[in-house]
DNA sequence: TGAAATGTTGGGGCG
DNA sequence: ACGCCCCAACATTTC
């Protein structure tokens, strides 16, 4: 039997257009397919719980589409050379094939496998996959990282066009070895099951990724530019959690949405054009990360260290409970807690309420997120906390402050939204949704509403909260 | 990928 | 008819 090729899956559980599987095919020889649980490997970054739930889905089902092939998914949990030197032994593979990682810890991890490798007479070999742009290929003239986002942008559409989708290879024999028992590694949570809502709000796997692309093409693209900013209607594409996992990769994302945008022509952006620049931000955030591989605990503009921030407890938990008494930032935090999500509108709402309004250091937020959100992932997450905070790169001004009355008024002008997140604000009518705490008393009592009972009121006040946070940052602007 | 404060303008009520 | 004031509505600037 001919020696096997390991393909070593990690963030990339597809088979179209995954260069390293598709190499592996070309060899001829048997596959043997691999995911390796590594606790130890980052060790600050351990990955969040809704992140795990998550995993666990993808990998079921992978490892169903790989078996439909007649293949089966080796599982091993530990120490990453270490399991790959003993399956290398095992095995007599011939190689380890892998996507390019760009975390902060991948440019060790990734030396440490090809050692691994070379002490076992196997090569390494990484293949890009998770990017339409290397970092290496998008520099400023003088040959550095960009830091504005804009001119990075146009840099990038400026490049020659990111490589075209590969499709999945077809697979003829398969190696096999002894394999974890997916069940026995506790991804899924137990005690409380808080995953119901995640149950219900998500289909993790590659076929599910590609069907929800085709239907945000087919539905929502043409509206996407203005319908992504309103919290009560699904027009955003909700791929962010596939595309981290790698069940779809932004290659293929690009070359759907450009080609669906060949017909159009609007004098206005297009939905392609916005959806696409958001594709944008994600790159810009893993070439940040790439470059700049502190981002996710430091701030990236050095004033920012002696930033005024308060440890303040109870606000936090306030806000990761969603009872800041603001209801647009509480149906937010609530949707995030029962389905993992929230769109990037409620993002920045949310972010900026815990920065400026409760000066709550943004770490904290980006770790609740990482914890929370099915779509974690350290390269986004670090650099849009850092942008929100006027801490990062291209960031927003420190005097951009969301009033979030005005910000639930504009995109949730109905109330839906918070309704359906905030039960116990059912009953208030439009004109006081977003302002309990303005409401007459006869309203709140018709409505089965006792402020500071059934639901809290302001932890904050809107202005003098404002007017703190600009003296915080006016104290490090000098 | 803000919001609030401040400035300007123009219609209309009114003496 | 006229000037005055009020104040939306909109524009600009400031945080």
């Amino acid at each position: 039997m001919a020696q096997p090729v390991i393909v070593w899956f990690r963030n990339d559980l597809r088979l179209a257009d995954h260069p390293a599987l598709a190499a592996a095919a070309e060899v001829g020889a048997p596959i043997l397919p691999l995911y390796i649980l590594d606790d130890a490997t980052p060790k600050r970054w351990r990955m969040g719980g809704a992140s795990r739930w998550w995993l666990h889905k993808s990998l079921t089902t992978i490892a169903k589409d790989l078996a439909k092939r007649g293949g089966r998914l080796c599982l091993r949990r530990g120490e990453t050379p270490k399991v790959l030197s003993a399956l290398l032994a095992e095995t007599g593979a011939s190689g380890v094939y892998a996507t390019r990682g760009y975390e902060p810890w991948e440019p060790a991890l990734q030396q440490a496998a090809a050692h691994a490798c070379r002490a076992a007479g196997a090569e390494f070999r990484v293949f890009s996959g998770r990017l339409l742009f290397e970092p290496e290929a998008i520099l400023t003239g003088d040959g550095r990282p960009y830091r504005v986002f804009t001119p990075f942008w146009k840099a990038c559409l400026a490049h020659d066009p990111p490589r075209a989708p590969v499709p999945a290879p077809r697979l003829k024999s398969f190696a096999e070895a002894k394999s974890d028992r997916l069940e026995d590694w506790g991804l899924l949570p137990t005690g409380p099951d808080w995953a119901q809502g995640l149950l219900e709000t998500w289909r993790p796997g590659e076929a599910a990724a590609l069907e929800r692309l085709g239907a945000f093409i087919d539905n929502r693209l043409a509206n996407y530019a203005e319908g992504r900013n309103f919290l009560d209607l699904d027009e955003t594409s909700r791929l962010s959690p596939h595309l981290h996992f790698g069940e779809i990769s932004a290659n293929q994302i690009w070359y759907v949405v450009t080609h669906a945008a060949g017909c159009a022509g609007a004098r206005t952006e297009s939905g392609a054009e916005a959806y696409l620049r958001e594709l944008g931000w994600r790159e810009f955030s893993y070439h940040l990360l790439h470059h700049f591989p502190t981002i996710p605990s430091e701030p990236l503009r050095p004033e920012f260290a002696t930033f005024p921030w308060r440890d303040d407890r109870d606000a936090l938990a306030a806000w990761q409970q969603g009872r800041t008494g603001y209801p647009i930032v509480d149906a937010a935090m609530r949707e995030l807690w029962q389905t993992g999500f929230m769109r990037n509108r409620a993002r920045m709402i949310v972010a900026s309420f815990l920065v400026k309004h409760l000066l709550i250091p943004w770490q904290r937020g980006a770790d609740w997120f990482l914890d929370t959100l099915v779509d974690a992932d350290l390269a986004n997450n670090s650099a849009n906390w850092q942008w929100v905070a006027g801490s990062g790169a291209d960031a927003a001004p420190y005097f951009r402050i969301f009033n979030p009355v005005l910000q639930g008024a504009k995109f949730d002008p109905d109330g839906s939204y918070v309704r359906r997140f905030v039960p116990e604000l059912a009953a208030l009518p439009a004109p006081d949704i977003h302002v309990p705490w303005q409401a007459p008393a006869s309203v709140l009592a018709q409505a089965n509403l006792v402020l500071g009972e059934t639901y809290p009121r302001p932890i904050v006040d809107h202005a003098k909260a404002r007017a703190r946070s600009l003296a915080a940052f006016a104290a490090i602007r000098r």
